[in-house]
DNA sequence: GTAATTCCTATATTTTCGATAGGAATTATA
DNA sequence: TATAATTCCTATCGAAAATATAGGAATTAC
């Protein structure tokens, strides 16, 4: 699956972080959500080794983005948070299938993974926000 | 996964049955492949119901193709193989979800899946056929 | 010092995927 | 008519992945 519940969970914490620049703390934003909040921790953990959300820790700490809504791809955010991104079982760059050299159907993986991505990275995370 | 082993497995099948007109046993199809045969019987069959293919009973029968190769898309096959066939876990059309009205992310998966689909449907059975 | 928070590691539960098992029904052919 | 080779049917199993939970250590505002 390109789009787990996983990454749902991102993309819901994410939204909910953009509304507010200031930091906010997981429980509040999982109870939001209804995500489970030691879930949300792991999912949100992820988020921040990779850069895309800050952490305050102690009282009164919590999460923030680190960058505007719009500065961040759905692709980019989905790729952190799920654990495999790819649309075929057998399209890796990794792939170490013996007849890769020859077999008809990688390309078409690779084309395929390659159509998943530019679509993803035509949305932002602005484009989840409420309307204005 | 929108491709997953049992996916290809189909793929592996019908391309087989593709390489000659004739009925050919599952059992010999199979072990070309490398695909257990009681397991690719149960993918073939779903081929069968979908019409995709047809069977022959009995002593020496098997299956061969409705269609000449070039009539299948790779959309179609994987369609009666996989179980899902949609890259995000919220966004068939049978959607229970409570808040689908107001979902903001609801039209991208949408759209995500319409994308997949139109790209799988670009390529046919005869794409994978070793080149003339 | 206390309460609220992030951070870390481990484990449990549930669901899906891949595969197997055993045999019934059908058919060619010897 | 017996036999062997096949499709067809239903049930189950095991492993892996996804989802979720548990317990507490470290940090910090007040």
């Amino acid at each position: 699956m390109i789009v787990s519940t996983k990454g749902r969970y991102a993309l819901h914490i994410m939204t909910e972080l953009a509304k507010s620049g200031e930091y906010q703390s997981l429980k509040s934003v999982a109870e939001v959500h209804r995500i489970p909040h030691k879930y949300a921790e792991a999912i949100v953990s992820a988020l921040v080794k990779a850069g895309l959300v800050e952490a305050s820790r102690g009282k009164n700490g919590g999460y923030r983005l680190t960058r505007t809504p719009e500065e961040y791809t759905l692709a980019e955010i989905l790729r952190e948070a799920e654990t495999h991104m790819t649309a075929a079982s057998c399209s890796g760059t990794d792939s170490n299938c013996p007849h890769a050299d020859s077999c008809p159907t990688l390309p078409v993986w690779r084309a395929l993974n390659e159509t998943v991505e530019n679509f993803l990275s035509k949305y932002t995370l602005s484009d989840l926000l409420p309307k204005e």
